[in-house]
DNA sequence: AGTTAATCGAGACGGTACGTCTAGTCTTGGG
DNA sequence: CCCAAGACTAGACGTACCGTCTCGATTAACT
């Protein structure tokens, strides 16, 4: 009961040209910008056939958003957030952090492209979720969860609305270039939802 | 000091042929979406030649995103908040309709194809902000800047953050698809704004 | 030391593609004239991609040129002159039919716009000398050749200089529009000079 | 009885704009070749609009050729060929210079342009043929048969053949690139013709 | 001298074709 | 059967010119 015609037998899948292809990507979106990287010069730059990524991946996004994530899940293996028992202390190390990385001028360029390839694509989108934000959302939830059951937020305290009161407005002010991405920025918002939520 | 080497002259630009073309981009996004719509397909449904095109757009994206602000920014000419008071009810106002905007799916398409471009583009999302963001964080900052006064809000808050806390959660929530937008998450974030920054 | 950096493997050229390329742009020629036919009415009837045409072919000139000399060189196969013993008769026999041919009103637009591509460009004019025009006029020293071996001609006669003047009249009457092509002009031509060169 | 309808005023003719519009075809002729030149660029040079062009002349070869002519008709003002008395003699002095002009590399590159451009076009090759060739052809015409009633040529010798013979074989091998065009060659052709055609 | 009409420089316009680039498919030959 | 290589159809890109069409601003001739 295949679910396709012609899927590909990915036991015979080559690692090597996997791995070039990825290396390719990511070194080319670095090089040039995302906009001006192309399948075939990925082939090229890879030493592979064009049809070997047209095997395995459907898009040009795809490929590059799977280069991002080899390049930082490993990163973020471990992924969960400190728990000194200060709320407050542990979100700031988090908010400071993500304001840090979006202020970063390298990781800005690549974010953009990415974020508007995966706003796009529902399927870059889909795997985005599953492979990244859902995982960051919910050890993010779970500490949260921990003060909540100590007492420290409100026990009515939405989780959901939580987490997206704390990283929305960092992505919001990032995304439209609204003001400063700084610790004091981080600060005032994890005060702010402290303000709201806390116990 | 002049710009540009080749600028052309507007006073004699024809005002026909800008209105077929922005038109024309509209009508194709809509029917086609914007990955699909091309500088060619404009040119020939406006029946202008390209070079008109070229000559005062930089990119397909200013094209369309131009049709888009012509067809929204009349629309929002008198554009301010309600102001009945009850700063509550008045900021639920302006959510939910925001929310429900979003919520749409006949925006959802083109807003994530527009949002994706003006991320990318920067003269493009400066445009943006000139002419649809900054007025509508503006006119929100005046309704809280009246209540702050009024002593509805702590004298000290910040009404940058406040409007970024107000909008940036419906914003991560849309493009990332979390959850439903409606009218009890937009309640939901107003009240965690109010409960942050009120008196 | 290859001359050309990405030059393409002939030997995976679509012989039908080839085929259907050169038919098509003699279709176009007989059809609009020379002028009016561009590379991309030609790869459209061909059902070819315009690439292919570029990937094979310089220049609009060295396509139609190569349909024209495809159709025409294996025409002349066993290209030769009569030899009657008659030097007189022989020579008549192949400048009256150069004369009708040029005289033909049908020959006489396309003949023209490829004599012009030809003179113009140095790459087809080396080509049309090598299918062409070489073995036409060696076939005809040839002929002038048996026959001052056989003592019609002088035995000094400069067999360059003789096709020249038998050919280049004919041409510069066709060229100009000096006058009538037929018949009785190029037995003038033959008998000025038999009558020059003769024993 | 106005032949066209929209005829310009020649008397309103500005002949500043006339002088430099062949002025600036001339001048980019001969730097980038005709195959290159176009009207924008002749107008841009002359400093006039192209406008002024399309009144005047109707096609691009029409005005590098007009440009050719204003060049090269003063300079043949008194057109005609020597008449020493010596019919060799004389007729070797112009076939020599027209072998020199033909063998100039300067000249190679505008001449083939031009010739190709007047074979192609109809009205192009009327306005030659008045204006440069046939004045050339009716003074050698002249001068054959001042020879011929002076007995020097058979009573009975076509002069339109005459001069075919003459130019014929020069044009053609300059076109075709037979062989070199030196005083050697003219004499040869010079001599064939007189023994062909001699009392 | 004032009016009128055409030419002028300038350049935007609707088009066509250019030659290049990339997409995604197909074919060939090697492992 | 995967792979590297690359030719194939298709079609968009952004540029260059075409020939036509307004624009004012000179001109030139004719009231």
């Amino acid at each position: 009961m295949a679910r396709q015609q012609n899927a590909p037998d990915p036991s015979r899948r080559s690692e090597q040209s996997r791995t070039a292809i990825l290396t390719a990507a990511a070194g080319l979106v670095a090089e040039i910008g995302f906009g001006k990287v192309t399948i075939e010069k990925i082939a090229a730059r890879a030493g592979v056939g064009k049809q070997t990524i047209y095997r395995w991946w459907p898009s040009k996004g795809a490929v590059v958003f799977d280069a991002f994530l080899a390049a930082n899940e490993n990163a973020s293996g471990g992924l969960a957030l400190p728990d000194t028992g200060d709320l407050g202390a542990d979100l700031r190390t988090v908010l400071r952090l993500t304001a840090l990385e979006l202020d970063d001028p390298a990781f800005d360029r690549t974010g953009r492209a990415l974020t508007a390839e995966v706003l796009t694509d529902p399927d870059l989108l889909r795997e985005y979720r599953q492979r990244l934000l859902d995982p960051l959302l919910e050890v993010t939830r779970d500490r949260l969860r921990a003060a909540r059951d100590a007492g420290q937020l409100r026990a009515d305290a939405d989780l959901d609305l939580a987490v997206e009161l704390l990283y929305g407005p960092l992505y919001y002010r990032w995304l439209h270039g609204l003001g400063p991405l700084d610790a004091g920025y981080a600060d005032q918002v994890v005060a702010a939802v402290l303000g709201a939520l806390g116990g």
